[in-house]
DNA sequence: ACCTGAACACCGTTCAAGT
DNA sequence: ACCTGAACACCGTTCAAGT
């Protein structure tokens, strides 16, 4: 057992944060609780409430480094990529390469419901809004003059899109098998979503 | 407590699905467990397992039952409508609708994950299917000619869309609240789609 | 001051025992 | 034959007590 001041807080939250990571990842979401945590870490389940708030705080900042890897990616991808139709092609499939790659850890992202009582907190919601916000980069670049409005929109629509296709298929409701497939219909998708808005905004 | 012969088996059944539908309907999935469904049938934990294989099994036809309510509802859509394009627009607000107005029941449909060692059952699986046969079928008189494995792409590719559009907002992550919103980002999705697929492919 | 670990109020699931 | 309810092996969370 580690003892007083082994570990600084911070310390201790990173530790735990890392050892969380690692258990959703081999075993998946369910495998994260606080005693298996807490032993993980060679502290006992009291300590882990004195650096998190509960075991949805532990989740939540879980998620948060989920998401930031994933940031991480498809920022390669527009870093590439100079024309924005190919572009958000790339994007969607970094996407789903990723959520395929990493697929305990995504799911958590997207299993996990906030409780009805509290809402999403700010610094979560914001990571989520600079997902988006690299798809309406690309949205700007395709058609110049569009509202910042408009690309919102146009973003999160299909981009909404791409993560249904992606969820659907890997907890195999989609009735479909393989990440192929799921590039299929997730490049139809956005193939013909750019057809069509270039088509009625020029 | 109820004693032997007080009701079929059958009728346990019947009691205990109809329970959990109430349960998750009014406290949502989490409120789910075999002592409260059981007290709430007047039968006590055991007598579950003589009728179901375990509470996920429960969870599963819990969700048969919502996925049944929800293709009804779209069934009236379909009648009423007999342009394709218009047909799959009222489609998809119908969807947002269901899942809007039955939050708790749709979210566990989504919640779930199936246990990683064993498949999604072929009854359940066929369920989903015929949701999306639903939209195939207008697909097929968008433009007819095509093959019936290209509409069926397409379909899951638009509604598996219309779905992502959904969760993200109804879960709270597309930052954008109420059902006017996401019928937007919704109905963005499908008319760049559909216009995208009819101007490709004729 | 820092951390423990027992305690509380829950879970899902099983199965010997009662009627 | 049908159903119970105690038992087992777990949960998340708290907080008095130990070092």
């Amino acid at each position: 057992m580690a003892r007083r001041s082994d570990h600084s807080r911070e310390q201790i939250k990173q530790m735990a944060l890392l050892a969380g990571e690692n258990i959703v990842a081999e075993y998946g979401s369910t495998a994260l609780t606080a005693r298996r945590l807490a032993s993980h870490i060679g502290y006992t389940v009291g300590s882990l409430y004195l650096v998190f708030e509960n075991l949805d705080d532990v989740t939540l900042q879980v998620n948060a480094r989920t998401l930031d890897k994933l940031s991480f990616e498809l920022d390669q991808v527009v870093a590439k990529q100079a024309e924005p139709n190919q572009c958000i092609s790339q994007l969607g499939r970094a996407y789903i390469q990723f959520a395929s790659n990493n697929s305990h850890l995504w799911n958590m992202v997207f299993e996990h419901r906030q409780n009805e009582n509290e809402n999403i907190p700010e610094w979560y919601q914001e990571r989520i809004n600079s997902l988006f916000e690299r798809v309406e980069l690309q949205f700007g670049k395709l058609i110049p003059g569009q509202s910042a409005q408009q690309n919102a929109l146009a973003a999160r629509a299909l981009w909404s899109g791409v993560h249904g296709n992606c969820v659907l298929a890997l907890t195999g409701k989609l009735d479909v098998v393989g990440v192929e497939n799921v590039e299929k219909t997730s490049d139809l998708l956005i193939d013909n979503f750019l057809a069509g808005w270039v088509s009625t905004h020029q």
